[in-house]
DNA sequence: TCTCCCGTCGCCCTCTGCTGGACGATC
DNA sequence: AGATCGTCCAGCAGAGGGCGACGGGAGA
């Protein structure tokens, strides 16, 4: 960063002071300056734990808020520490002690201007950073205010991790560190605990973090915008540690609180992220921008790390080192064969359930399947009371609410919402070897699993209470088993006539019946003044007669041509004419074969159906009626 | 700082099973 | 003609397998 001129405001309500000093001693530590300071302190910075500890204001014995910058000089590391403090009109009488002064040359000043001394932090951090004291350096401070509004006389240090910048570049102190923009700014509750008494503690019990990412400021050439988002730092060794900083006096000798014999666990203010590791840390927080400078030269696809262009390039290549050595798949990395080992070959599933025998080979499914059992559906549909054990599953459900189908019958064109529907269709109504299901217990042929299992559910389920058969006193347990045996009483005629030897099965036949001895013919045609004892043949009268529009069906031999006006007589026909094409027909169609098997049928249901077009579908029975036709086969014409 | 290894997430898939409407057969 | 029943069929959800991709721990 190259100098700038300063503009130092004629009146500050904040100085610079070094770390651990007590406000007894602030003339001579002044003196000492901070460089010294902190040369002496070096040692005690870990090398993991220095960028983010924080030399804190415990030792100040007493509750005045300081404003310090830090400045160690390592020799490929600088690391500034700012304290800000914050203070209200109230606070004027610090002035008095000599904390609020202008600040001195060589002292490592900040210098805020006074029309921005109330803000909880200040905007402009102008740095004054040694060995050059023309070499002045303005530090701008973006503080989102949702992101920090903190309370005045609020207690704070900032940390400014300034890596790989030697001490004596002074001019470019903060100009090369911007690539390696991590910084992190520290908010200790403790501190706040003791400078405001009323204040509530930190819900973790830990400390929180303000992490700092440091980004050019296009419009200032010696400008650095500061970008600061919340983080927790917990401390591991809770109160011990506490404790231990609470002591006063032993400040001055013994390093920054946190930086010797604890263990600090950098928690991510944008995710659950914990790491004890500030390399790890760092390395974490880069995934919550959107810096992915490594670009594939095929695709322009630009990642974050190198190992992920790298394992990108390779998915254009089809470069995949890991090859399975008892199948030919290839992976790209090896934990995926590794996995892939397991699944397909060895079959080792270390995860398994402590509630059934489910066991997998990844963690993630056993977590999944652990939710079977637990009933947990952490997805909630927006649209309704639905909600899922797994995201899929949500999504697939929403499909219900879109509408959308996105799979296609490549035959039929025919759209389903699942691919299994899509599949069991393109088997069932496309395939050639169409699956079949038989009951074991009665030989039914059943398309479907799921309907073969509704199949034994009705039929074959043994009900614990008898069923009484409807014609006869008999009893069952079995549905099927009752439907068989009453099939028994279906060809039995129970209704007799009383006047002759007339018997049939159905009730409206006998009734058809009778009006043959009572002389009813109760269906009158208003065209010609004919009589009728049962509406369908009057129908098939007015039809035949009354119809213009009417065309009676020829049935044509498909040996000779010739045209039939009835079926009956085609049949006849045939017999003669073509009769291998008649007993194909027979093989093929157990209606034809209804049709010769049937009593009276060259003479019955077939002479009246090919008249009335309708096709004789049922082998016609015995009870004849006039005109040929049966009672059965009359009612059964007009079913159809 | 880089790299390897491993864990995890997310997505897609298949298989499975239940449900209810449609439709035909039967009563 | 209407009721009942069985089968067909699509819709939908549960459960689990498989794999690509990503991110963190740990060590070089």
């Amino acid at each position: 960063m190259a100098a700038a001129e300063v503009p130092v405001p004629s009146e500050h309500f904040t100085q610079i002071k070094e770390q651990n000093l007590k406000p007894g001693d602030l003339d001579e530590e002044k003196e000492e300056g901070g460089v010294q300071r902190m040369e002496a302190q070096e040692g005690a910075v870990e090398a993991e734990a220095a960028p983010c500890q924080l030399l804190d204001a415990a030792g100040l014995q007493n509750d005045q808020p300081e404003l310090s910058l830090w400045v160690p000089a390592e020799s490929d590391r600088r690391v500034l520490t700012l304290q800000t403090v914050h203070l209200t009109p109230q606070d004027v009488h610090l002035q008095g002690l000599g904390w609020l002064s202008v600040p001195r040359s060589g002292e490592f000043p900040v210098m805020i201007p006074q029309e921005e001394c109330f803000l909880p932090l200040p905007s402009v951090l102008w740095l004054q950073p040694e060995p050059q004291p023309d070499s002045q350096h303005c530090v701008t401070i973006s503080i989102p205010e949702e992101l920090y509004q903190p309370e005045p006389l609020e207690l704070m240090h900032f940390h400014l991790l300034q890596q790989s910048v030697p001490a004596a570049e002074q001019d470019q102190e903060l100009t090369p560190s911007l690539g390696e923009n991590a910084a992190l700014t520290k908010f200790e509750d403790d501190e706040k605990d003791r400078l405001l008494p009323e204040a509530e503690p930190d819900a973790k019990g830990g400390e929180r973090l303000l992490f700092v990412e440091v980004t050019r400021n296009d419009e200032g050439k010696d400008e650095a915008v500061l970008t600061i988002s919340h983080l927790s730092l917990q401390d591991q060794q809770g109160q011990a540690a506490s404790e231990q900083t609470s002591a006063p006096g032993a400040e001055t000798t013994k390093p920054p609180r946190g930086v010797r014999g604890k263990t600090r666990t950098f928690q991510c203010d944008a995710c659950p992220f914990t790491s004890s590791k500030f390399s790890t840390f760092t390395r974490h927080v880069k995934i919550h921008n959107d810096e992915r400078p490594h670009l594939c030269h095929l695709c322009l696809k630009a990642f974050r790390t190198v190992t992920l262009l790298r394992n990108h390039v390779n998915t254009h290549t089809g470069t995949r080192p890991y090859k399975c050595g008892d199948c030919d798949m290839a992976f790209v990395t090896s934990g995926e064969l590794v996995r892939h080992r397991r699944y397909k070959h060895t079959h080792e599933k270390p995860f398994k359930c402590s509630i059934c025998k489910y066991a997998s080979v990844e963690a993630s499914k056993l977590k999944r399947h652990i939710r079977s059992h637990t009933g947990e559906r952490p997805f909630q549909c927006c649209q309704c009371t639905y909600a899922s054990k797994d995201t899929y599953k949500l999504k697939r459900h929403m499909r219900t609410h879109s509408g959308e189908k996105p799979y296609e019958c490549p035959t039929c064109h025919a759209r389903f919402t699942q691919s299994g529907t899509m599949k069991i269709h393109v088997a069932q109504k496309h395939g050639e070897n169409v699956p079949r299901h038989e009951c074991p217990h009665c030989a039914t042929i059943i398309a479907r699993k799921s309907d073969l299992r509704v199949h034994l559910r009705n039929l074959h389920s043994p009900s614990p209470e008898e069923i009484k058969c409807r014609y006869c006193p008999a009893g069952f347990h079995e549905r099927y088993a009752l439907l068989q045996h009453q099939r028994t009483h279906k060809d039995e005629k129970k209704f007799k006539c009383k006047q002759c030897d007339y018997a049939c099965k159905q009730e409206r036949c006998l009734k058809a019946h009778m009006r043959i001895h009572t002389g009813e013919k109760p269906f009158s045609c208003l065209a010609c003044d004919k009589h009728f004892r049962q509406k369908q043949l009057l129908t098939v009268h007015l039809r035949k007669f009354h119809d213009p529009s009417f065309v009676p069906d020829e049935h044509l031999c498909l040996k000779c041509g010739k045209g039939f006006s009835r079926w009956s007589n085609l049949q006849r026909h045939r017999k003669k004419c073509d009769p291998e094409q008649l007993a194909a027909a027979r093989k093929g169609s157990s209606t034809e074969q209804a049709m010769e098997e049937g009593p009276g049928w060259d003479n019955g249901i077939a002479t009246q159906a090919s008249d009335t077009g309708k096709c004789p579908g049922k082998p016609a029975s015995s009870e004849n009626l006039d005109d040929g036709l049966t009672c059965e086969m009359i009612f059964n014409m007009m079913d159809k």
